[in-house]
DNA sequence: CTATGGCACGGATT
DNA sequence: AATCCGTGCCATAG
């Protein structure tokens, strides 16, 4: 699997069948590729899976003969060198309470894992021993945001208890360490977020009632329509959203949310754990990228070779049926590998276009159609969009992006845009804005500017003030 | 009267 | 074929 050749088509002519899956094998999260993986490994016997060693350094995992990847760079590295490894894939549901475990792993991929192992252990001692199991069974339904996916009345039925026990408990949940954990929604979360802040800072009035009543328009930038509705003046709305936006955090359990910015709506699966970490290494003061394409087993995967000995023994009627299995697991393998080719190919080539973009910021995005990606690797265009799809990326930053953000054509006119009016002496008209966009190089009309400016949630120029 | 936001159309993209 | 995006026109608020 690590030493498949760079260029996919240099594979042999597929059947419909493999493509077919194939195909859909691209559009799959990690997690989800991780389900089809594990359903396969344990309806096919044919299937197995070969554990491997990890890094001391860097805990990842190794090739069987050979040095971490990541660790022991190669000396010739020239533009950048994607480097594709297997990320195990711990259940979180499964592992036991274990008190004893403390920072073994590194941090940055696993503090979301020891999520509910982190709060429970906080709270432990506030908790009576017949709670606990109550408590411990909320923990397991946090989603990755920290967020609590249960109804409280269904785990109180579940346990026989009146639910203002349970409000109880998920009240000493919710004051542990990454406050507001714990959550039914964001709303409650920045409550209690709110609540805890009070105590010892002050805060805006009107931000318990923003956020408990208005924060589905909050996070459109609907601050005119709020305004209305609470009867403040705008800027003390947007002075309030910053105020949110600069203390409180709408998702407890997700380590560092980029800027103050609100995913639109429900779109935040991507934000979970990336399928593609990019960082930096520094090579004689040139910084190379290095790509990892986390791959959701714990190994190898393969066609179990004895499986393949054994068909030569037996009866004709369990032939056929062994046959069977194994063309399926060679299949499948090789379904897998054409993922990671694509995949590897697609991840390489955005590296190397969109370097700038991934070193210097959103300004230096290009850009670019799915379909030119398309013509230069020589697949179908849904080729790409299913390899795109669903996919999300870690930055050097420690900014998680969709995939799909390296194609958004219009993200640097944005940025250009917002540096604009940060640096602006005085608000300036849609019209004027066109005019300044224009001698940085960007031709846009002047409703798009309009547009553009509601999605990074400038107010229009009458309602903006001058901040020197 | 000017600046903006809503609606909707057409072309590009997926 | 479905969706997204930029843009023009028009109503409306200031």
């Amino acid at each position: 699997m690590f030493q498949t050749p760079f260029h996919a088509q240099t594979q042999r002519p597929t059947t419909t069948a493999h493509l077919a899956q194939t195909m859909s094998l691209l559009s799959l999260t990690l997690d989800e590729l991780n389900q089809q993986v594990e359903k396969e490994l344990a309806s096919n016997p044919a299937l197995e899976l070969i554990e491997e060693r990890r890094c001391p350094m860097c805990h990842r995992l190794l090739p069987e003969h050979g040095k971490c990847p990541v660790c022991s760079q190669p000396k010739d590295l020239t533009t950048e060198e994607p480097v594709v490894f297997i990320s195990p894939r711990e259940d979180l549901f499964s592992r036991e309470y274990n008190p004893d475990a403390e920072s073994m792993d590194e941090p940055n991929s696993v503090e979301v894992e020891e999520l509910p192992a982190y709060v429970l252990r906080q709270i432990a001692s506030d908790l009576a021993p017949e709670n606990r199991q109550i408590a411990a069974y909320m923990l397991t339904h946090l989603n990755e945001d920290g967020l609590l996916e249960c109804n409280l009345v269904e785990v109180a039925a579940y346990f026989h208890v009146p639910i203002s026990k349970i409000q109880e408990i998920q009240a000493l949940i919710q004051h542990a360490d990454p406050i507001g954990v714990g959550s039914i929604n964001s709303s409650e979360a920045l409550l209690v977020q709110l609540e805890v802040l009070e105590e010892t800072n002050p805060i805006p009035e009107i931000a318990k009632v923003l956020v408990k009543e208005h924060l589905e328009q909050l996070s459109r930038h609907q601050f005119a329509e709020i305004a209305k509705n609470v009867n403040v003046s705008v800027k003390e709305i947007e002075r309030v959203n910053h105020f949110i936006g600069e203390n409180l955090n709408p998702f407890p359990g997700r380590s560092h949310w980029g800027d103050s910015r609100l995913p639109d709506k429900g779109d935040l699966d991507v934000y979970r754990h990336p399928d593609i970490i990019v960082t930096t290494l520094e090579r004689e003061n040139r910084q190379v990228l290095s790509i990892e394409l986390l791959m959701p087993t714990c190994g190898t995967l393969r066609v179990n070779p004895v499986y393949r000995e054994a068909i030569h023994e037996t009866k004709d009627e369990t032939k056929v049926e062994m046959k069977n299995d194994l063309e399926k697991a060679s299949l499948f393998v090789k379904c897998i590998q054409q993922r990671n080719n694509t995949m590897r190919q697609l991840v390489s080539k955005i590296a190397s276009m969109q370097k700038d973009f991934i070193l210097h910021g959103e300004k230096q995005l290009k850009p670019v159609t799915r379909a030119k990606f398309a013509r230069d690797m020589g697949v179908h265009e849904s080729t790409i969009s299913r390899a795109v799809a669903n996919k999300s990326v870690q930055l050097p930053n420690r900014r998680i992006i969709p995939l799909s953000m390296f194609f958004d054509r219009s993200l640097n006119v944005r940025t250009v845009l917002k540096e604009i009016i940060d640096h602006e002496k005085h608000a300036l008209s849609d019209f004027e804005l066109v005019d300044l966009l224009k001698d940085q190089g960007f031709a846009v009309a002047r409703r798009t500017v309009a547009k553009y400016r509601s999605m990074e949630g400038i107010l229009p120029a009458h309602l903006r003030q001058v901040t020197p």
